[in-house]
DNA sequence: TGCATTTTAGATCGATCGTTCTAATATTCC
DNA sequence: GGAATATTAGAACGATCGATCTAAAATGCA
């Protein structure tokens, strides 16, 4: 019927997450992403609709692909306390290497757009719950094994685990210091060892 | 020699703190902050400088006001143990309080300006800083009268407090229920009673 | 009281914000 | 190939941004 579109519409997508990542929501405008994204504005906003619109689909892929994709080959690889483990030092890494101290998108826009937008809220809150369950069925599976410590409750572990993780991805924006972030898990595994 | 200031310094300051708590440094406008401090633009240049001075001077007041009273507090009038299951508790209590979700103005500014401001991005690591040596602290005179686990290093400890208090400020913008909260601390105080 | 100095209030600066509009271009179906 | 349609590029919109300027008002010291 008509023109097709002429630009990658997921390698546009990829860029606006670049952006975002890079200088949060407010800090970033339509004219940093269309030139990012390699597009006009006109066709940012007949794409994507609008700026909040894309923020939301960018923050969803990056979710997708960050932690999906590794929770997933975890989970699937490796028995539950040793996924856990591999969590961590695969954040650490990823916190070290982050030289422009991006941190994590998701982090980020968590408390950026707290109390904006409800329904970006709600999101974001459903996102960080999916990282509580990954945590709640590895801590599961290692309490059913043997492998992790049943003295305190699957679900109050995950929950630690969950702010451990977040607390990580602040201090490492903050502070990148390799001694510092695994000084940090250390503790947090030894909780899962402690006999009970 | 002249015309003394009209308005009162401190509570113009109290105000700023106020707009960029609950708004964050971007989505701050000079007008909005004019407006809530009760005085015209040119007050605010004229006594704070610009709009970033003013940001760095109400972290730096918030920081004192918040974190410093209550760890001085909490330091002199409780045992090492109980002064951190206070802490926790009072952010606790604290974070379910805030209607308005605005979290802490410490942790928010870290993620929000971190790449922009090196000189900010210094200050606010120390103040992060501080908090880990109060942790520190406190760890270090709970293992000497033995009230607190050695199997870890007060080092390590210290950080996976800090780290969990981080975390929990980020857990309660997105989701601030009681019970998520609590549960996410329970294990991390049952790891200083670990016998060793 | 009068001079020096500072703070006030409000207009105003150029730049940039998110968004939309206007044409021109390119494509598919008939 | 021609009509219909979507996408493109770029100008343009009003609003707002951080910051400054101009006078007028108000104070402390002589």
């Amino acid at each position: 019927m008509a023109r097709p579109r002429q630009f990658d519409e997921a390698a546009a997508l990829d860029a606006a997450v670049q952006c975002f990542w890079a200088q949060g929501y407010e800090a970033t405008s339509v004219r940093d992403l269309a030139a990012r994204m390699g597009i006009t504005g006109a066709s940012l906003y007949n794409a994507f609709g609008d700026k909040r619109a894309l923020y939301r689909r960018a923050i969803d892929r990056y979710v997708a692909q960050s932690f999906g994709e590794r929770a997933r080959r975890l989970e699937a690889g490796l028995p539950p306390r040793a996924a856990i483990a591999a969590f961590f030092a695969e954040m650490i890494e990823r916190s070290l290497d982050d030289r422009e101290r991006k941190g994590c998108l998701l982090v980020n826009s968590a408390l950026e757009s707290a109390p904006a937008d409800p329904e970006l809220r709600r999101a974001v809150a459903a996102m960080i719950a999916e990282i509580e369950a990954f945590f709640r069925r590895c801590v599961e599976a290692g309490q059913r094994d043997g492998t992790i410590s049943t003295a305190q409750p699957a679900e109050d572990l995950a929950r630690l685990l969950l702010s451990v993780q977040l607390g990580l991805r602040v201090l490492a924006r903050s502070r990148p210091e390799r001694a510092l972030l695994e000084g940090l898990v250390r503790p947090a595994l030894a909780l899962l060892d402690r006999p009970g």
